[in-house]
RNA sequence: UCCCCGAUAGCUCAAUUGGUAGAGCGAGCGGCUGUUAACCGCUAGGUUGCUGGUUCGAGUCCAGCUCGGGGAGCCA
């Protein structure tokens, strides 16, 4: 008999055998045409489990069919017929079940068939894929990965795997995870008393990278449009719903363009994802609508169909000096904006996703490229930097148009207090055949956050990273 | 890291001014039913997060710690 996947087998026309394999979401009985069970069994090809109908004529059905429990592995020989009950078209009646795996104790099984609190959840990390959330959010992930690539192969991008460990220690994107072999309880030491680093792996201190981005660029210098999608590391300490301490990142680079071509290139690819979610993960995506986050399903149509709002940091300056409200932090031309900004822009003023643009040099990472905005046309006092901004989550993408002309980024690397020396490969893609070129970065988890309501980023990754949190 | 809130049955929560723990869900058993958020009855299940303190007596008050939640900073 063909096993067939649950997900080909509710799309079949009733008649023919097949087998199912699959774990037990519920069991009810009946004592009607002398006893029979309906069985619900779920494989993760979909949302929608399948029934099956078993007689109380099977052989093992009192001994071990009308044991069955929630969590239950069993396989299923039967005949695929049209349902005699509402809620479902098709279902099996078994002609043979095959119990793989018993659930050792069902009262404290941990994710039995009820409401569970995401934070209780959390805890169940090895378990909790078992129920309709987390199989959806996994699903959603695989497919939303699967769109980058496909995003960018269709628009013959390449794709870079950069490297995971890293000696440059001063990308300036936060607090880095060290990387040594050395014997924390015997480190070795320089004549002058520090860490004697030569001694270590990487003969100098190396941590787990930040960004792909400096990497990434020197292939675009060379592929013209390429992408990296991997994980990275911040140890900031820092415990929120939207930050973790391992995440993954979508990085793509492209030579000859500028800001504007960055920020189409950004709304381009949030579309595509966006409709090929909505395509491809429909019943998912129903659920979501559902029981996570009402409208969730209109709000990326609406982002599909209608254009990105640009708007310059100077207007979005202006629009909240003018706003009239109390905010915490002070709104001043040249400070970042802040988490209450960020919401009222888009949550309150526009009411969808927003792209500032041309921020001040001085809150902005010294490879982004200095505006022709200073005076007589000297370079500053903006950079050609993007956030593109959502609501509920605030920064998901965070981009620029980089610094090609050596002379400026050197100025802006030592006015950071950095030496340029330390970035000497990074200085030579200036020098030999430098061009203008832009690109950015999108959190993969922030990303997945947003299109299905999902509260908390530890529950869109598997197995969450974080402060003081990595049981599994 | 900072501010606020919380931790009691497998899970979600109750427990008057301090007086030795209850419900719903889940689980087990039984009843009813082509069932599907099923329904009805019975049963089991608790060193009240940890350590210490106050008190005749602490789930309840105090201190520290651990973990969780909301917000902030940092950022993606």
């Amino acid at each position: 008999m063909a096993w067939m996947k649950v997900r080909d087998a509710l799309g079949a026309q009733p008649g023919g055998a097949i087998t199912l394999k699959g774990w037990v979401r519920t069991r009810r009985d009946s004592k009607a045409d002398g006893g029979l069970s309906f069985i619900q069994i779920h494989d993760g090809t979909c949302f929608d489990p399948i029934q099956v109908v078993a007689r109380g004529a099977l052989s093992n059905y009192e001994s071990e069919v009308a044991r069955l429990t929630t969590g239950c592995a069993i396989e299923v020989d039967g005949e695929l017929v049209a349902s005699q009950g509402k809620g479902q078209s098709v279902e099996v009646q078994a002609n043979e079940i095959r119990v793989i795996g018993w659930v050792d104790d069902p009262d404290t099984y941990p994710v039995p068939q009820k409401r569970h609190t995401m934070e209780y959840l959390r805890e169940q990390a090895h378990l909790r894929v078992r129920t309709n959330t987390f199989g959806a959010v996994a699903r959603v992930r695989h497919t939303l990965a699967a769109a980058v690539h496909r995003f960018f192969d269709e628009r013959e991008f390449y794709y870079v795997h950069t490297p995971i460990i890293t000696a440059s220690d001063a990308e300036g994107a936060g607090q880095m995870f060290r990387v040594s072999t050395l014997d924390l309880a015997n480190l070795p030491r320089t004549p002058e008393g520090g860490i004697d680093f030569d001694q270590d792996f990487f003969a100098k201190p190396s941590y787990l990278t930040v960004s792909g981005q400096l990497n990434v660029e020197t292939y675009c210098q060379a592929l013209s449009r390429v992408y990296t999608f991997g994980p990275t590391f911040r140890a900031e300490n820092s415990n929120t719903s939207r930050h973790l301490a391992e995440f993954w990142m979508i990085e793509p680079e492209i030579a000859f363009a500028d800001l504007a071509d960055d920020a189409a290139l950004a709304e381009e690819m949030l579309k595509y994802l966006f409709d090929d979610l909505l395509t491809r993960r429909a019943d998912d995506m129903a659920f979501f609508d559902l029981r996570i986050e009402p409208g969730i399903v209109d709000r990326l149509r609406h982002i599909i169909d209608s254009p990105f709002r640009v708007l310059p940091y100077t207007e979005a300056v202006d629009i909240l000096t003018r706003s009239g409200k109390k905010w915490e932090f002070p709104v001043k031309w040249g400070t970042d904006l802040q988490s209450e900004h960020e919401r009222y822009l888009t949550e309150e003023h526009f009411k969808q996703p927003v792209t500032v643009i041309n921020y001040p040099a001085s809150i902005k990472a010294f490879y982004m490229r200095l505006n022709d905005d200073g005076t007589d046309g000297a370079p500053g006092p903006t950079v050609a930097a993007m956030d593109t901004l959502v609501p509920g989550i605030g920064e998901i993408i965070g981009g620029s148009q980089r610094e090609e002309r050596l002379d400026v980024l050197d100025s802006r690397i030592k006015a950071m207090g950095l030496e340029p020396e330390q970035y000497w490969w990074y200085r030579d893609l200036r020098r030999y055949g430098t061009v203008p070129h832009a690109g950015f970065g999108l959190g993969f988890e922030r990303l997945i956050q947003f299109a299905t309501g999902m509260k908390n980023i530890r529950d869109v990754i598997p197995f969450p990273r974080a402060p003081r949190q990595a049981e599994f």
